[in-house]
DNA sequence: CGGACCTTTGTTATCGCTAACATAGCAGGT
DNA sequence: ACCTGCTATGTTAGCGATAACAAAGGTCCG
């Protein structure tokens, strides 16, 4: 056994701890603790000589140490459904910027559009001690939904306007926009609409247009939907294309397609361009989300802009004060922020 | 004051501990905690008993009092430039799927391009104490860098092959990629190429596609380089259909066009198509990324694949190898894995 | 010049969990 | 019956930070 010189520099396997730093600063761990916040009284002079045994040592706050002990993680669990191509990479990046300065971290999480993965993950999500946490839709497992309601701390249902919210809502109906959608094919003089979606409810978004496209077809006394449901949701491009290829053979004489998505939307569009049909003259194609490719395609589509972003930054915001009343153990009652959408008319129809 | 019975239910605020569930199933909290994780030896009837207990109070274990202890976080942190509409959120959830069932989370962070954010998130992920560290490209800060050889986990650069490794690599040369696709095009017969990409060099990865245009095309002879900067890193379809504009108007002679990435190869091929010019009789389209829209898009465009997906994969495989070397304080030597790109040829070029 | 009051720093006691070691109980071989 | 060796559980001591309180030293004022 190495007998080692007292005060000398012993190599250290293991990272240096606050301890490490206060030590070669000669003051207390409290004191490098203050120096690392800001807003804590201290000396410059003091502030200046911890800094210094920062940088040498090369010290890096622990901050699941700090979290254990002032209970907060700075940590909101945030699940969407999935950040390929969709508009959710729009509302985790609002998000993520509304949170900027705040000291909160976004976990993201993925739930591939189920409600059985979702329940995992808010599962997982919670083993962390999120200050808050958003998930997408306000459809849940059972348990999932419990373990939302008992996890003591702000939840943020977005994307819908759920019936029974959990707590707090951003978001808007998904039904009314593609009402909104029909009711302008309609007024564009079209009659014959058909909708373009994918198989299964697991979408739930989706399966929300397509009501909102049977409510507005019925409000408008056009009784004969024409549904294409083709597809594992998320639906690709490609497959927008073969859906619209179906709907030409099973209702020739449509005049025109809702496409659940703008991704969708511009798959039937190219397939139009490359089968030579003419949009909006034989057939119009509208989309939903407004995707920055339909405004940039030709023709450009028309879609439903939903402004994506802007649900992440007021979600984002919703939650700064939410979490804000917990701290000062004041919970801030349920909130409802109904954000905009709007028909952009373009080219496609 | 009041006095409390002592066996009874008292009222409590803050959420059960594992304590809580150790006394309602008499145990201790060793246990519990043995319990809750899996391949620890534990008779089943004491395990049910506690998943009962588990159950009745609604306990989620607290996983940063446990990373604190076991000095496991169970983090990965990942820096990418962006998610939205962008090859590294294919990525990103290539990674993810790797660590699927190896109990990481991977800890997502946007650097808007700039190695300046990089820097400031490097250093508010390690806080976090993660156990790798991924980040997009081989360019990084001077502190940047210092902090990730001394953060004392394994790190891996990816999208690119830097010339200086920090220790793990899984990428491949954009340059190389971008001299494959020039190649191709001189085959087809094309000799007045252009390239269109964004202003700054903050696009790493973007610099280097340009720099390989013009290493292939000083190889093959052809001096004349026609570049056209123009926009922001990441160059939007609106800018590249811009951008085409400009090239056509500075070099009229132009044959095809090499886009910095599908999307404003998209543009530019629309531009074409409002303009009526005709792709690729009067010009050549190509991009960089092989997009779901260069597939789906009419005519389809030619591209390089470079499997952003497959980095993300490989990534999480080559981490997971890591880590598991750093608990068995057996670190493994630095890797550099290749991936694969190639030139796909479609309608477009 | 003494006390009120502020600023700056230190002390102590957790936070909720897990590593490492200790121990009890039991089976099986001799 | 004794020892070996296993499994199942408990005990003790932190992990690295921060909250809450305590205390030292200075300023200011009547």
């Amino acid at each position: 056994m190495v007998v080692r010189p007292a005060a000398t520099t012993v190599v250290k396997a293991s990272p240096p701890t606050m301890s490490d730093v206060a030590r070669k600063a000669g003051v207390s761990t409290m004191t490098v603790s203050r120096a690392l916040r800001d807003g804590a009284s201290i000396a410059s002079s003091t502030r200046e000589k911890i800094m210094r045994a920062v940088d040498e040592l090369g010290y890096v706050l622990d901050q699941s140490a700090g979290s254990l002990s002032s209970k907060r993680t700075g940590f909101v669990a945030a699940l969407v459904p999935s950040l390929n191509n969709s508009n959710f990479a729009d509302t985790a990046r609002g998000l993520t910027d509304a949170l900027q300065g705040s000291g909160l971290q976004v976990l993201l999480g993925y739930t591939d559009y189920l409600i059985e993965k979702e329940e995992e993950l808010i599962e997982s999500m919670l083993r962390r001690r999120p200050e808050a946490i958003v998930v997408t839709g306000g459809r849940h497992t059972a348990r999932g939904r419990k373990l939302l309601e008992n996890a003591g701390i702000p939840v943020i249902e977005t994307w819908d306007l759920p019936p029974r919210p959990v707590r707090h809502v951003v978001g808007f109906s998904n039904a009314e926009a593609a009402e909104a959608l029909v009711r302008h094919l309609h007024q564009k003089g079209y009659r014959k609409i058909g909708f373009i979606g994918g198989t299964s409810n697991r979408d739930t978004r989706g399966a929300d247009r397509r009501l909102g496209y049977e409510r507005a077809m019925g409000a408008l006394g056009l009784k004969d939907t024409r549904i294409i449901s083709f597809g594992t949701p998320p639906i690709s491009m490609k497959q927008g294309g073969e859906a619209l290829t179906r709907l030409l053979e099973q209702w020739p004489d449509v005049e025109a397609a809702i496409c659940v998505s703008d991704l969708s939307a511009f798959g039937a569009l190219m397939e139009c361009r490359r089968r030579n049909i003419a949009v909006p003259e034989r057939i119009a194609i509208a989309g939903f989300g407004d995707f920055e490719i339909s405004s940039c395609s030709y023709p450009a589509i028309t879609t439903v802009s939903v402004n994506c972003y802007d649900i992440g930054r007021r979600t984002g915001e919703l939650l700064l004060r939410a979490i804000e009343g917990e701290r000062a153990r004041k919970p801030i009652a349920g909130e409802t922020v109904i954000t905009d959408y709007e028909v952009i008319a373009r080219e496609s129809a």
